[in-house]
DNA sequence: GGGTTGTTACTCGGATACGGCCTGTCCGAGTAAGTTTGG
DNA sequence: CCAAACTTACTCGGACAGGCCGTATCCGAGTAACAACCC
């Protein structure tokens, strides 16, 4: 149970889109280049943020991605949802519906007690991850980062915007 | 990110051995007639627990598995990692290095904020499941399984065993 | 009758096959900004 | 000088290929309990 590498690739570009001033965009290519991915496979994690709604799109040049709201109300939980899908991670297939010894026409009503335990160790998961906001992960980022790093790290993608 | 279905049914199969009365042991067979799973295949999840150390095996007639430990010394957790590995959900490729801007020979140190974050989410998830022991399912179990199909299934499964 | 041999039933591990999903690439359609052209 | 047409650069969506992994099956090797056999 692994998550896919296109949610790495989104957290990292949200980060860099939550520093975008105000009326900007920034292009697939430049957030491609500036991670050094694969610019085509990026953009369908970029397509996945924007049909979740959680970033807007504009055609044409100088086009791109923006969040769609502050980063303060985007959490990380929503932006792996959006590209990781909103699927359990534990599916019970009822297997107990197959003992041999069950009484005929007998249907045991809601989730089995594994079940249950494994929905709830998901859920500790999301909650985690619905508490952290993405204006959190902008702040440990320019904690950890050195600033003229940081800097000169926004001038050389937003020369790359339009 | 979905769990392998082997860990479903290495659970309800721990659940199932944790009523074995002490010294005998149940035969893949007996377990996937009982759960009605292909017998072949749930060997290899029985194998990854045999392999983990948290059951036992006997070969020949009569032989099967059984519990290495009590069920209240064996944790959801190790029950999962052992069929499903304990590799993290999230694996950090450390796309920051790619930053253009980077200065020659500068190398962070420790992963990066994404990866701190996502790594506290993970484990979250395994605290919860290190916390429920077989000993609860069991109890859960019995709670919402009328008595008379719990007596009857225990029944029909120690028929098959030698 | 006791020890030896053979049979049976099981686990274990490897080999194999298939399908689905993740990864990655390519290309055409549509759109918006800037540039050029024509009246 | 202004408006229309053209070019450019980007997003979007679909199509497609390759590879890994989960699912599933089959089979041979090894082992332990039991049955049969022989001295």
């Amino acid at each position: 149970m692994i998550l896919k590498s296109q949610v790495e690739w989104a957290l990292h570009c949200c980060a860099i889109l939550a520093g975008l001033p105000e009326g900007r965009y920034l292009s697939t290519k430049a957030l491609a280049e500036f991670h050094g991915l694969p610019k085509e496979y990026l953009s369908k994690a970029l397509q996945s943020l924007s049909q979740a709604g959680l970033v807007h799109t504009t055609l044409g040049p100088s086009g791109g991605y923006r969040l769609a709201r502050p980063p303060a109300e985007l959490t990380f939980l929503e932006i792996i949802e959006a590209v990781e899908g909103r699927a359990p991670t534990f599916v019970c297939t009822n297997i107990r519906a197959n003992n041999p010894c069950r009484p005929q026409g007998y249907c045991e009503s809601g989730p089995c007690a594994v079940a249950r335990i494994m929905g709830e160790a998901d859920e500790a998961w999301r909650a985690k991850l619905r508490s952290v906001r993405l204006s959190d992960l902008v702040a440990s980022l320019s904690q950890e980062i050195p600033a003229e790093l940081w800097r000169s790290s926004f001038e050389w993608v937003l020369d790359r915007a339009g």
